[in-house]
DNA sequence: CCTCTCATGTAAGACGTTACATGATTCA
DNA sequence: TGAATCATGTAACGTCTTACATGAGAGG
């Protein structure tokens, strides 16, 4: 289960609280993968019990704002982290875009319809395309790994949107099967 | 649900059974997708009681073989998979790398740690390239979406192995932090 | 005969999503 | 006062993975 890593690395940099740590996790990894509340709250919950973090509660001190719960990692929960971060990952990627899994089946729908989504997609990617590379200048300063993973992003980004627009093409140019 | 409707995909190319689904699905898509019997057998069965496919026992008949069922698209099922490739779809995808997870966390490890993980994705990465350019190879007289799919996947694929060839001279002239 | 592959299936549990419930603070 | 945002949480449901159970056929 890796959003326990996730949220024990994020740690690393500053305590955060649970909607904090959505927000985060949104905006680094947000285009490729989502989090939700229903899974946060139970994992810090289970992270506490296993002592790989510790809770402060900032109820009704001088802070504003409603009161939340502000999370710290343990030596312990670093300990677990560095473990995790030195063994080998499982190989496998799993990429699931529920665009390319309709576009791989275009060939027994009508060509309008695959132009038509093929349009929204380009219009998609370009977006995504925007946001992105905000976020590799806004992390230019960050550690070498963050920067890289950035780039990565873009230029996936740059590809598939490449790789698109040739499609775009050679569909307009296919005969009608 | 997007079984469902590869299932429907692929029925539209010939009947099939259980196990066979699983094997074209993994040759197919196995580089970014995991598929499992426990998955593919009761969603076969929920596909029956929808109608959506029709069934076929093959047991103590000529054929050569342990018995299987084969599958075959109904009317019905034609009708609900059109349905499915002209509507747009969500437009997030899902990227769950358990390498690149790691990766923008190395910042917390040890450099000698990340080299070593970065040098068994790299053959990852390489072993993955072999197998994507036979696919291509082989699909060469598919249609035009199967083809750029295949396309698509190779180019990816060589971006991963050059980006992350780049970066390990990256990382090897970086200071130890 | 034994083992491997082909083939179908179920059950338990982990993981993820959606929807709902609650309440404080902020700002118009 | 009312709406929007910040913040925490739970319950129900759906999906996915892992492990197991079963059995036929093929080949040594």
């Amino acid at each position: 289960m890796s959003l326990k890593f996730s949220i024990l690395g994020l740690l690393h940099y500053r305590d955060l609280h649970g909607y904090r740590i959505k927000e985060v996790l949104e905006q680094n990894f947000g285009h490729m993968w989502t989090i939700n509340f229903g899974q946060i709250y139970p994992n810090l919950k289970k992270m506490l019990e296993e002592e790989l973090i510790t809770v402060e509660e900032q109820n009704c001190l001088g802070e504003k704002g409603p009161p939340r719960k502000l999370y710290s990692i343990t030596e312990k929960g670093k300990q677990v982290f560095a473990d995790w971060i030195a063994s080998s990952p499982e190989k496998a990627m799993l990429l699931r875009d529920p665009f390319l899994m309709r576009f791989v089946f275009f060939g027994f729908g009508r060509k309008a319809d695959a132009l038509k989504i093929v349009e929204e997609q380009l219009e998609q990617y370009q977006t995504q395309l925007q946001f992105r590379e905000q976020n590799l200048a806004k992390w230019q300063q960050n550690d070498i790994y963050v920067n890289l993973m950035a780039e990565l992003g873009v230029k996936m980004n740059k590809m598939f949107l490449e790789w698109l627009q040739s499609a775009k093409q050679r569909i307009m140019e296919s005969e009608e099967s």
